[in-house]
RNA sequence: GGGCCUAUAGCUCAACCGGUCAGAGCGCCCGUCUUAUAAUCGGGAGGUUCCGGGUUCGGGUCCCGGUAGGCCUACCA
């Protein structure tokens, strides 16, 4: 008699969602459907909560997207999504950052020599098309990795509506007295002709620059006093002169003083000089050895002796006044004092040209130094130059060109100490665009101050910095008592932005808003030809924002267009005719720090301040820095409530120190990098975005953005990449187990079953309910690396335990069974569970669950559209949790006796050929009674104690399915005592497989599987 | 040079106010089922918590000093 085949009968797991994902093909065809669907627009329009304004730091319209936006795209979604889904109306509004210096420079790049022929206004339409051109592509690309936001209704800083909002905000800065026009030493990029602000500069490493030591000769007065503090100088046929190093020779031209350190004690060399008359050289005590190397003196013949002041020594402050001479105008260069002089480098005595450094420029101010910078756009020196340098034939050379020429003269005129041509390599601040390098000049600028008392608002009378420094730490205040009320993340996320971003605004200088070039937002100033003044108003800023408004900024370009309101007049000299547009634009900065109030300042679901800002942690100096004075300017106050900062992605690469330790390095993914890299024959796909989107699936970059601290450094490697993926199969595998045991089958809902859920599966349930709630909390603390930890965990619990033990009933038992029921219940809650927890962080991977989920009639179609709920506590949860913590300890016991048998069988097993496996076998050397394939084959005797026995009373029906055996018994008494390990003796049943006592003869089948298969033959037809 | 930050198993990360043998997932090694199979389940190996001091009954956790790394910045004349 051939036995029956009971397999139809079980209820085994079944369910089309696959293993395989596929997600490369299948998210362009879910992001359709949501598209086609307006599932977004559907979720805000669902929203019960106020708008949660989240506002979309606009990154720059140049370039494919990297993996920094990644990072900062893939953050900001898991935002949007997780703020819809708990009732927020989130409207997210992409924008772009599209003027500026890069666009400008790729147009002037691809037109070559013709750029010329172009007027601005055709210049600005390329770089219009350019900046399009690229908005397209990254929006495409942004939506690609599932990014949510109203990608049909961007914001970008080249339209004309934006463009007005960022001169109304200019306005408000002129409201309150801080825009001022100045003339101050700029950084300065000859190549590019124009200023650059602090955020556009960069710095290489391994610049040569001349080094040259030069001697100013005293006056007679200077002679005289030194000649007081030095008793054994002597008067007659000598020279006397102070010396100075500078690396900067052509700013030589324009030297006014020679700055000293008044705390630093200088001393007098004597020496023969070059005629053989006895030289005097005055130069700081600390740096006199290093100075004598320097120009090559230290030859006995020519070792200069040191003169110390007599009895005291001698200290800068006394020699603040005395006047020497320029070594080749005829005019003097008085001695002032400086305290940033040091004694690290050079002389101690600091040439200054108050035209050519910031920190000259202070001390010219306060010295009454006349501030000239002789230099042109181009740097080429103009006919300011004194009349000997003009002699040298300088005029029209660049400054750099101009180096060697005025070292040769020098040499010619004697005053240099060291050799001509001698050089030092040193960092030194380069254009981020061209790479060249950079002067400091002093030209007309628009500024904004930080230190002037503001003349209107609600601060009237404090200082933007001032204010600023204290909005910082309102927010961080704020931020302090929501973390310690345990409500959502605010302020500065994580916290030490603060101390970022107070740092910053504390040390920075006045905002040079001001750049000369064509592709940007005209600063809308007026100057009268007359006095050659300009005027800007709040009136003339209204007038033209209105213009720009309507015609687009194209407009100031345009003469036909009448730019000049009725009535204006000027407000130096009160003409009201005769005036010429200024040809300045604003700093890109100024525009994309009035975004706020560009984008939000109106329009359904939006608001100022805004709810969040998200960015990488170098927008503290940027898009951070500039939007909260533009903020203090507008609003009276920040323009956010809270600022998220992430941080950098790079590639590791191990390096090894010399002390023999490996550490790493992270390296910034550079096309050279990858170009090496590929010449290498490295695989070099995971370092393009696109191309992991491509094969991979946005998902993964999804959960590797989840996976990684964000507030740090986040690593890029191959094998990461692979350890996300196998994360990402975990978790889907689990899923599909939780589908295909559902089969298809709508089971009765959790909350409809109340109390008839069994103690195990109320067990699960509790964990289900705390994994939301963590989650929960993780996501309104942007701690989404705990979200992904904590559903790994769990879902690692109930794959290894919950769901392993329950396949007992859920495969064996007949399907009216109650503990099936139960099961069924608690399983569809967790995939549904899941799938909310999820769905901001893998949004196609949780679409794809719900598609697969059975559905209840009010369901909505999509994952996206359901509302964040939270499910209620399991009252005895506490008590189960015990329970199942003593089972599993237990189970543990039992794992360790067991173990070593299985092992030991499975050797056995492994040499031996089929026949020989056989129950019965001869050759086999192990008795039948010790072989053990399984652990349902087992009967456990196991020793528990009387605590024990208590706490697992509740869940001791499914005691042996718990600890997966076939049978079990159990004794209290001595818990120490390992578990007595035997084969089951009793017959297995032929369809659960479980070797129980009571199993009939007659059909092999327990009763529980005798009640399912008779229940399965009775609902066939 | 300055400011801010970071450093825990091969990898990615945990560890509340300082307090039980520093945990998890992945990877690796051994075994297993064939009723989750592009799977599952069991077991195992892997850590001087960067280094050195200090405070403390007790330090991965606090303080100081180094080292390495990151972002930002600078008056290297």
């Amino acid at each position: 008699m051939s036995a029956r085949d009971y397999k139809p009968t079980l209820r085994l797991p079944d369910s089309p969602f696959s293993m395989k994902a596929d997600l490369a093909k299948r998210e362009p065809q879910w992001l359709e459907r949501w598209k086609s669907n307006a599932t977004y627009r559907a979720a805000m329009d669902a929203a019960i909560l106020p708008p949660f304004v989240f506002h979309d730091g606009p990154p720059y319209a140049n370039g494919d997207m990297h993996y920094g936006h990644v990072l900062n795209n893939t953050l900001k979604d898991f935002v949007t999504r997780f703020r819809l889904s708990v009732g927020h109306s989130v409207r997210f509004v992409p924008g772009w950052d599209c003027h500026g210096l890069p666009i400008e420079q790729n147009i002037e790049r691809k037109l070559g020599a013709k750029k010329r022929e172009l007027s601005t206004q055709q210049l600005r339409a390329l770089c219009r098309d350019e900046a399009q051109k690229w908005v397209q592509i990254q929006s495409e690309q942004r939506q690609r990795i599932g990014m949510l936001g109203t990608w049909d209704e961007p914001y970008l800083t080249m339209q004309p509506r934006f463009e007005a909002q960022v001169m109304r905000a200019l306005a408000s800065f002129v409201d309150k007295g801080l825009l001022y026009r100045g003339r101050k030493p700029v950084w300065w990029s000859t190549a590019e002709r124009t200023a650059l602000a602090e955020s556009e500069l960069e710095y290489e490493e391994g610049h040569r620059s001349p080094s040259v030591y030069v001697r100013f000769a005293a006056t007679q007065s200077a002679v005289d006093l030194l000649a007081k503090r030095f008793p054994t100088m002597r008067h007659s046929n000598v020279s006397l002169s102070a010396v100075i190093w500078t690396t900067t020779p052509w700013t030589l031209p324009a030297n006014r003083a020679l700055a000293v350190n008044p705390a630093l004690e200088y001393v007098l060399l004597e020496r023969p000089n070059d005629a053989g008359l006895t030289e005097y050289l005055l130069v700081a005590a600390a740096l006199a050895e290093s100075f004598i190397k320097a120009c090559g003196w230290g030859a006995p013949e020519s070792l200069p002796r040191t003169m110390h002041g007599a009895g005291e020594p001698l200290l800068g402050a006394e020699l603040v006044g005395l006047a020497f001479l320029h070594p080749f105008e005829s005019r003097e260069s008085p001695i002032v004092s400086a305290d940033y002089v040091e004694a690290t480098a050079g002389t101690g005595v600091v040439h200054t040209a108050p035209g050519h450094g910031r920190d000259d420029y202070m001390t010219g101010t306060r010295n009454g130094l006349v501030v000239d910078s002789p230099v042109d756009d181009g740097g080429a020196f103009t006919e300011e130059l004194g009349p000997v340098a003009q002699s040298w034939g300088l005029v029209g050379k660049h400054v750099f060109d101009g180096n060697p020429i005025i070292v040769e003269q020098l040499a010619a005129l004697g005053v240099l100490c060291n050799r001509a041509g001698e050089e030092i390599v040193h960092s030194y601040p380069i254009s981020w665009r061209s790479k060249k390098p950079l002067i400091t000049r002093a030209t007309v600028q628009w500024f904004i101050a930080l230190d002037e008392p503001m003349a209107s608002g609600a601060h009237q009378g404090r200082t933007l910095r001032d204010v600023a420094l204290t909005e910082i730490d309102r927010l961080a205040a704020e931020g302090h008592a929501a973390a310690a009320a345990e409500r959502d993340a605010c302020g500065w996320v994580p916290a030490w932005g603060r101390e970022r971003i107070h740092g910053m605004i504390a040390a920075r200088p006045d905002w040079c808003i001001s750049r000369q070039r064509a592709w940007g937002l005209p600063i809308p100033a007026l100057h009268c030809v007359s006095c050659e003044k300009a005027t800007i108003t709040r009136a003339l800023i209204e007038h033209v924002a209105a213009i720009v408004q309507a015609k687009g900024a194209d407009a100031w370009y345009d003469p036909e267009v009448d730019v000049i309101p009725a009535g204006f007049a000027c407000e130096h000299c009160g003409k009201s005719d005769g005036f010429t547009r200024d040809q300045n634009i604003l700093d890109v900065w100024f525009e994309s720090g009035s975004s706020f109030f560009a984008v939000c300042s109106e329009g359904k679901d939006l608001r100022i301040p805004v709810d969040l800002y998200l960015e990488g942690s170098d927008q503290h100096r940027g898009w951070f820095h500039s939007s909260l004075l533009v903020g203090i300017a507008t609003l009276d106050q920040a323009p956010y409530n809270t600022v998220v900062t992430h941080g950098f992605v790079g590639e590791k690469v191990q390096r090894t120190l010399p002390d023999g330790r490996v550490k790493e390095q992270l390296v910034a993914i550079s096309k050279s990098v990858i170009n090496e890299k590929k010449s290498r024959g490295e695989d070099v796909s995971v370092y393009d975005p696109m191309k992991v989107i491509a094969t991979d699936g946005a998902e993964i970059l999804r959960l590797w953005v989840a996976s990684n601290d964000f507030t740090g450094d986040v690593g890029l490697s191959a094998r990461g990449f692979q350890q996300v993926r196998e994360g990402y199969r975990a978790i889907r595998n689990v899923l599909r187990f939780l589908l295909q045991v559902l089969r298809g089958e709508s089971p009765t809902p959790i909350d409809q079953l109340g109390h008839d859920l069994e103690p195990l599966d109320r067990w699960a349930l509790g964990r289900l309910s705390a994994l939301v709630t963590h989650c929960e909390q993780s996501y309104r603390r942007y701690e989404f690396r705990a979200v992904i930890g904590a559903v790994t965990e769990f879902v690692s619990d109930m794959s290894g335990f919950y769901l392993d033990v329950s396949k007992d009933w859920l495969y064996n038992d007949a399907p009216s069974s109650p503990r099936v029921r139960s099961s069924l219940a608690v399983i569809d809650a967790m995939a549904r569970g899941l799938a909310m927890v999820l769905a901001p962080i893998l949004p196609f991977t949780a679409e794809d669950l719900w598609d697969h989920l059975p559905k209840r009639t009010d369901d909505p179609t999509s994952v996206h559209l359901c509302r964040w709920k939270s499910l209620a506590e399991v009252s005895d949860f506490d008590a189960l949790a015990q329970s199942v913590a003593d089972i599993r300890a237990i189970r543990e016991r039992v794992q360790g006796a067991l173990e070593p048998m299985l092992q030991a069988w499975g050797a056995e097993k492994s040499g031996a050929t089929k026949e020989q496996r056989e129950p019965g076998a001869d050759s086999a050397r192990w008795p039948e009674s010790a072989r053990i394939d399984h652990a349902r084959d087992v009967h456990a005797t196991v020793e528990i104690t009387l605590d024990e026995s208590s706490r697992i009373a509740a869940l001791g029906p499914v005691l042996s399915e718990c600890l997966l055996l076939g049978d079990l018994t159990l004794r209290t008494g001595d818990s120490r005592l390992p578990p007595v390990i035997a084969r089951g003796s009793t017959v297995a049943c032929v369809r659960c497989r479980r070797r129980l006592p009571n199993v009939a003869a007659s059909t092999s089948l327990c009763p529980r599987c005798t009640h399912a298969v008779d229940a399965w033959d009775a609902a066939q037809p």
